[in-house]
DNA sequence: AATTTGATTGTTGAG
DNA sequence: CTCAACAATCAAATT
């Protein structure tokens, strides 16, 4: 798949069935991309009904592959990562932001600088298509040249486009995000999926009844067998029922990356597909850095370990509960292996971690990560950034946006002289939160927390916003009273992280 | 092939 | 027949 993340942007534009109105970011994804001609167009169209018609249709499927495939540019230099989070943090990414003009394009946008997920936020608009009919004579003051051409050439291919959404991400969002994973990971895993909801209560039952429903489907070719029959004949054989009570086995680092990661995403563009998440997950995978990488994997190797001694535990208890079976099952059975084995969440929760007061967090960033994290401001973000031969190198290509806009209600009002200027002159009515950077700066990015200096400070504001935005969801991650350490801590991995991680590849695109 | 999440689809069982 | 509950599948990417 060659899909990249940017030309699925036009989505963005349009709002997103789902979008959170809440969310700021595609107005910032609009300055960031407003150079992509794709997504910038998209958000041009005047006609608004073919924007929301796009958005209606969007399938998640991109039929139009090829409009998204981008040559893939050869990947910019990358500064050693140990010093990109110095060099990106403090000049580089904000003075490429500063330093580009409202109206500079960048020559070559390439994939790879995009790399991030852009996940573009849809968010701009709210559903209804408001803030975008609002915007839009903004945006298209802004893109002007370009959206013209674009909406010659290339309207109705974007209206289409699965991936739009994508596109919506900026850069900057998987920055945000990796600081909302560091921060607030326990939303993640508290809130968001009701969790037992689905699979969550297990029917000791069901696995023999399973079982021969799909035999049966199989003979008889019912309804569950169409659909595989629609598409993949795929893993007929994932009927590995196991018991509930088996300790699940430890997944990947980049499971569990992806386990965090991907709620603030999606928290930040409900719209965004799996596949679009997927991909942004990947691209900040890659950015993330050989420390952080490590951090993820010694969780997992711990929870490995735990894994093994909760695998002794449930073996033996099996062990004794078919002894007990013989005797007495009922008691026996159930119990024991639940006990000794708390069915979810038990394995990634290390000791440590587990009085965490992050719950979330603490499943898969312990304090020790987080501290990586601090630590080292991202530098792979920022490298994996430029890393990935994804993009292609796109005259027009916008800035690798990656935003995931954070409904920054509440922060946006409190401070930020710029956002409210930038709404001003953007006339954003309809979206007085949303924080605009500066025209010129397309990428969001979060600053740290409390303190930013000026530079930083239009992200500084954002990033907290986001924070907040997102914190709601997870208390734990919301700084909890007694976690000081981790606002201190975090600020400065944010800083780094956020604001460093774009750099990279920005820097490639805007140097080069 | 396994995992990640969430949406969708389909089946089953109960009312 | 309807509805709730549950299971399976799928998406992209990594290990």
């Amino acid at each position: 798949m060659d899909v990249r993340f940017y030309p699925s942007a036009p989505t963005a534009v349009g709002s997103l069935p789902g979008a959170d109105p809440t969310c700021l970011g595609p107005l910032d994804y609009y300055h960031c991309n407003k150079f992509d001609g794709e997504n910038m167009y998209m958000g041009m169209n005047d006609n608004n009904q073919e924007f929301l018609s796009a958005n209606q249709t969007y399938n998640g499927q991109n039929e139009n592959n090829e409009d998204y495939e981008i040559p893939p540019i050869t990947p910019p230099n990358l500064p050693d990562p140990s010093l990109l989070h110095l060099v990106d943090h403090e000049t580089g990414y904000h003075s490429l932001c500063h330093s580009l003009p409202p109206n500079s394009l960048i020559p070559a946008y390439s994939y790879q600088n995009m790399d991030l997920p852009a996940i573009m936020v849809s968010n701009m608009l709210s559903q209804d298509g408001h803030l975008l009919s609002s915007q839009l004579p903004t945006i298209q003051e802004m893109v002007h040249s370009e959206a013209t051409s674009y909406e010659s050439n290339h309207q109705v291919p974007l209206i289409n486009r699965a991936g739009m959404y994508t596109g919506h991400m900026s850069a900057l969002s998987q920055s945000q995000l990796i600081s909302q994973m560091g921060l607030r990971s326990g939303v993640t895993h508290g809130s968001p999926s009701p969790p037992g909801s689905k699979s969550a209560t297990p029917s000791p039952s069901s696995s023999t009844q399973e079982e021969e429903t799909e035999s049966h489907y199989k003979v008889t070719g019912e309804k569950r067998p169409l659909t595989d029959l629609g598409k993949k004949p795929k893993n007929q054989k994932k009927k590995k029922k196991k018991d509930p009570n088996e300790p699940q086995k430890p997944v990947s680092a980049y499971a569990l990356f992806f386990r965090d990661t991907q709620a603030a995403i999606k928290g930040q563009n409900p719209n965004a597909t799996f596949g679009d998440v997927s991909k942004i997950v990947a691209s900040m995978w890659d950015s993330l850095g050989e420390e952080q990488k490590q951090a993820y994997k010694r969780k997992t190797e711990a929870a490995k370990k735990e894994y093994l001694k909760a695998l002794a535990a449930y073996r033996a208890s099996l062990v004794s509960k078919s002894s007990a079976d013989q005797g007495e099952t009922k008691s026996a059975q159930t119990n024991q292996p639940s006990k000794m084995i708390p069915p979810k969440q038990p394995l990634y929760t290390m000791p440590p971690q587990a009085s965490s007061p992050y719950p979330g967090l603490g499943s898969f960033l312990s304090p020790a990560d987080l501290q990586s994290y601090r630590g080292h401001p991202h530098p792979g973000l920022s490298r994996t950034l430029n890393s990935k031969p994804m993009l292609p190198s796109i005259s027009a290509s916008p800035p690798p946006s990656f935003q995931i806009s954070p409904p920054l209600h509440q922060q946006l009002s409190l401070h930020h002289p710029q956002s409210s200027i930038l709404n001003q002159s953007l006339s954003m009515q309809q979206v007085p939160q949303q924080p605009i950077l500066s025209p010129s700066m397309a990428l969001q990015v979060q600053p740290p927390m409390n303190s930013s200096p000026p530079g930083q400070q239009d992200f500084s504001h954002i990033s907290s916003e986001f924070q907040n935005s997102v914190g709601p969801r997870s208390p734990a991650a919301s700084n909890p009273p007694g976690n000081t350490e981790w606002d201190n801590e975090y600020p400065s991995r944010e800083c780094g992280i956020n604001h460093c991680s774009m750099l990279p590849r920005d820097k490639s695109l805007y140097l080069t």
